[in-house]
DNA sequence: CCTATCCGATAGTAGAACTATCTGATACTG
DNA sequence: CAGTATCAGATAGTTCTACTATCGGATAGG
């Protein structure tokens, strides 16, 4: 099986390059930066690389491309998966990495009662990152003039249960640490992602299905 | 009632500063990059502002500081906002504006045809940009290794309907076009704020449920 | 009248994410 | 084994974004 190959595969920087289309400044700019662990050295200047690194950059393209992350975070991100911590953790350093962090004076407590309203019966404690933004997205709607924002709230969080229990439950199918620290911090990232998209295209299908189309409708 | 002072009112540009907590270099940068219009014009030097702007003020805040809009998106949207165009059209904008755009030609046929099998029964253009985005995080996500995610899709493709049909419920509960678009263009940017959130508070609840904690617990 | 403040224009800044160049050293080629 | 291509790592430069600061002339208010 090709597995077999995957411990001797080994090139140079300029085949990484053409083989993950990333170019080779940007490769040498994330080993800097520490995103990307240094090659096999074989003299002073020179270094092997092989599939570890090449999923790693396409795990980095994932973080920063499809789910928008900072290189900071990214790399926070990373570290979080190579090191041994408790998943728990790792789940935690992957939250804080995709949302920045709200300074919580600068949300009103009757924004959080409401929202703890919303979680009725949920177990999150108070300084979840999640709760905070829930929280300053409900002071944005209110401070807009959009008052009684509380029923598209609570659907809100009817559908980010749903979505929940399908990352915990993926998360469950993996067994090794490994592979459940990669579906923790990949599905926590992309999930947002993914959401925004499926949430766009139910949106045209919604409203096409409402205002029903004779020709030229208008919404 | 207060109703009567908000056509009346009239401040001069570091009022409105203060009133809206953002400073005058600021302002005026936001006038030259037409994402507010100009004050009322008392003479060659001195303009007036009044409650308009500090509301346009606070949705552009919005907009970039909670929806994470770069400034060339929010002035797509409150472009949008302004002109007459009928709700579907500013829909789009604001649809575009979220996600930046993706080359059709980046997405397998493979990917497109496992997220068109999920939106079976919906009415959704081909290019519909949430159909491209999760296209791609799907290859993404098989790309990294995570190969039997069609479980976790289906899952997301519900938690987004329910999301959907809640934003055009809202919408529907308006009458106005001014109202509509405004909650149109806000609906659809702070929405994926506020799922975010409540999707990371919800992971914790359920990770706490399902790996019910002895102290000490591993998640 | 005189100082504070105003408007608009122009220029400057800080951070992020690359990208390009340079310096020796190593590796393949004929 | 000479010569050219490539390599690794260090350093410096670029582009873009979102502000921020300064300036010049005009107005406002005590």
């Amino acid at each position: 099986m090709a597995m077999i190959e995957r411990d001797t595969a080994a090139w140079k920087m300029a085949e990484l390059s053409s083989r993950s289309g990333v170019p080779v400044a940007t490769i040498k700019f994330y080993q800097r930066e520490n995103l990307l662990p240094p090659g096999e050295r074989t003299g002073p200047n020179q270094a092997l690389y092989g599939d570890a690194h090449l999923d790693r950059i396409r795990l980095i393209r994932a973080l920063i491309e499809v789910g928008g992350l900072s290189v900071a975070a990214a790399r926070q991100v990373v570290e979080a998966i190579d090191s041994e911590r408790p998943l728990q953790e790792t789940f935690e350093i992957a939250q804080h990495s995709v949302s920045e962090p709200i300074d919580p004076e600068t949300v009103t407590t009757d924004a959080l009662t409401h929202v703890d309203t919303l979680m009725t019966g949920w177990h999150v404690s108070a300084d979840n990152p999640g709760r905070l933004a829930a929280a300053r997205v409900f002071d944005t709607f209110t401070g807009i003039g959009q008052v009684d924002a509380a029923g598209w709230f609570r659907r809100y969080a009817a559908a980010a249960l749903l979505a929940a229990e399908a990352d915990i439950d993926e998360l469950d199918a993996r067994v090794e640490r490994a592979a459940k620290a990669e579906i923790v911090v990949v599905g926590t990232v992309l999930g947002d992602t993914l959401f925004s998209g499926l949430r766009r295209a139910a949106q045209e299908h919604v409203s096409s299905l409402r205002y029903a189309a004779p020709p030229e409708s208008e919404l």
